[in-house]
RNA sequence: GCCGCGUUAGCUCAUUUGGUAGAGCAGUUGAUUUGUAAUCAUCAGGUAGUCAGUUCGAUUCCGACACGCGGCACCA
């Protein structure tokens, strides 16, 4: 009998304490245990790899997409929204079915058509494209579309938020021409970088992905959308690294890459240059010269899948979330129920200016109130006794410290409200 | 999907060779009105993932399936 024997070997044992320390911290950023612990999410047996959100988990998710939503405005992109099912048909002429028939989700009707739920948001943003006649001065046209699509996921690659079944992707599709590549691919990368760094995301691994086996598109095709968008990786002069024959199977591609707690590499935001799809699919606009020619089509992400980027963003804080995306803000916790009266207007005072506040007013020790908030990371912790109810002061312990400030009612609302607001506001 | 491992109360875990399960926390109820990380007591909580097999008897042993975990492969 084969006996296999897996083990990890150190060179000294405070090597091998740090490993076990490492190990641990690890643990306690795991979005999934937190998810669970600060009640943002669950997944169960019957829809393996799909999110049910619980309310403070599709709060946050609400936030990123709020955010995403107003960079995108101020960046010029219009928003859609395209069917989650599309005939068959459809996907044969893009070519997804070809290649990722076996992973697609399909259901039917009474007709006879088979319906595909949406892989991918491209050929949607394609069929709006092509409604009216386009001039080349619509070009760049920029369609932005929160887009829920489903992948049958290999069963052994699912892993909590970070690969699921059934994602949202915050997508877009830039139409533009050859030229235009350079300048709208660029805008692109200093887009997502921008908008990482608003997360706390400073060091983010780029990798540029070329022509992989099976494809579409003659080589000549590929040479040019390679040089195109290697010309743009140049021209924003940020470092990144080749990731030879792992493009999409209709154009090359850049990555942007986070780490988890455990430090393993997440493809998050992707810009992809695609010189192919927007001709399978008859798009076209008329050119300077009056004829028809066919767009390229920029397919980009930015947080990628938004269940991806939150379970990142989870393991990346710790849980303890930014007070502009903390689904929960503030606690009123009473001291003695004699303040109650005084805790709720506190409460109401806070909720006026948009400040996601709770009350406890249950019939425990502050001590007690303390810690249960505490752990459940909840950023600013308001406590109101005999003392704060006859001055209108309010003490606030923030998370992370044991500390505690007293605050005038007024100042304290004002304060929180604009620590609220998310960074481009 | 592949290799290995796992699944016992809402959560974290215990149940020495097969004799139908127990704790802490959470929850209930009651008392306590409390000043910054756990007040005390009380009660309740389970077809042991599902199905099948061996056995007088299965949480325990065998098998299949589902889901999960670690890795691989995959990732539009």
């Amino acid at each position: 009998m084969l006996t296999r024997i897996y083990g990890t070997a150190w060179a000294t044992e405070k090597g091998l304490e740090q490993h076990l320390l490492q190990i641990a911290e690890a643990e306690k950023r795991d979005h999934r245990k937190l998810g669970r612990e600060m009640d943002l999410f669950h997944f169960q047996e019957e829809a393996p790899g799909a999110v049910f959100w619980h309310p403070k988990g599709w709060t946050l998710f609400q936030s990123l997409i709020n955010y995403m939503r107003n960079r995108q405005d101020e960046a010029g992109y219009v928003e859609t929204n395209t069917p989650d099912m599309m005939d068959k048909s459809l996907w044969e002429t893009s070519g997804h079915w070809d290649k990722f028939s076996d992973m697609m989700f399909r259901t039917e009707a009474k007709d006879d058509k088979i319906y595909a739920i949406k892989p991918m948001n491209c050929p949607g943003a394609v069929e709006i494209f092509k409604q009216g006649l386009k001039s080349y001065r619509d070009l760049p046209f920029l369609l932005s579309e929160f887009g829920k699509v489903h992948r049958y996921e290999p069963s052994g690659a699912l892993h909590g938020l970070m690969r699921v079944r059934a994602f949202t992707q915050d997508d877009a599709h830039i139409f533009c021409t050859e030229d235009q590549i350079t300048q709208e691919s660029k805008t692109v990368c200093d887009l997502i970088l921008s908008i990482y760094k608003d997360f706390g995301f400073d060091n983010v691994r780029i990798k540029f992905s070329d022509r992989p086996e099976k494809r579409v598109g003659d080589d000549a095709i590929w040479d040019k959308a390679e040089a195109a968008l290697m010309q743009a990786m140049e021209a924003t002069g940020l470092e990144y690294t080749l990731n030879p024959g792992e493009g999409a199977f209709y154009g090359p591609k850049l990555e942007f890459v986070l780490r988890d707690a455990i430090g393993r590499d997440w493809q998050c935001g992707t810009l992809q240059v695609d010189l192919n799809l927007p001709g399978r699919l008859g798009a076209t606009y008329i050119g300077e010269d009056g004829n028809k020619k066919i767009p390229v089509m920029l397919h980009r992400a930015l947080f990628g899948s938004l269940e991806r980027f939150t379970g990142i963003l989870i393991e990346h804080y710790a849980g303890h979330l930014p007070f502009w995306l903390s689904p929960l803000q503030a606690v009123v916790a009473t001291i003695t129920s004699d303040t109650d009266e005084y805790a709720y207007e506190v409460q109401k005072a806070l909720v006026s200016k948009g400040i996601r506040a709770e009350i406890d007013t249950r019939n425990e020790k502050i001590g007690y109130k303390i810690r249960e908030h505490s752990n459940s990371k909840v950023p600013a912790i308001i406590a109101v006794g005999k003392k704060e109810a006859e001055d209108k002061t309010v003490s606030v312990r923030r998370i992370g410290s044991s500390e505690t400030k007293t605050f005038k009612l007024e100042d304290i609302v004002t304060s929180l409200s604009k620590e609220a607001k998310s960074p481009i506001e």
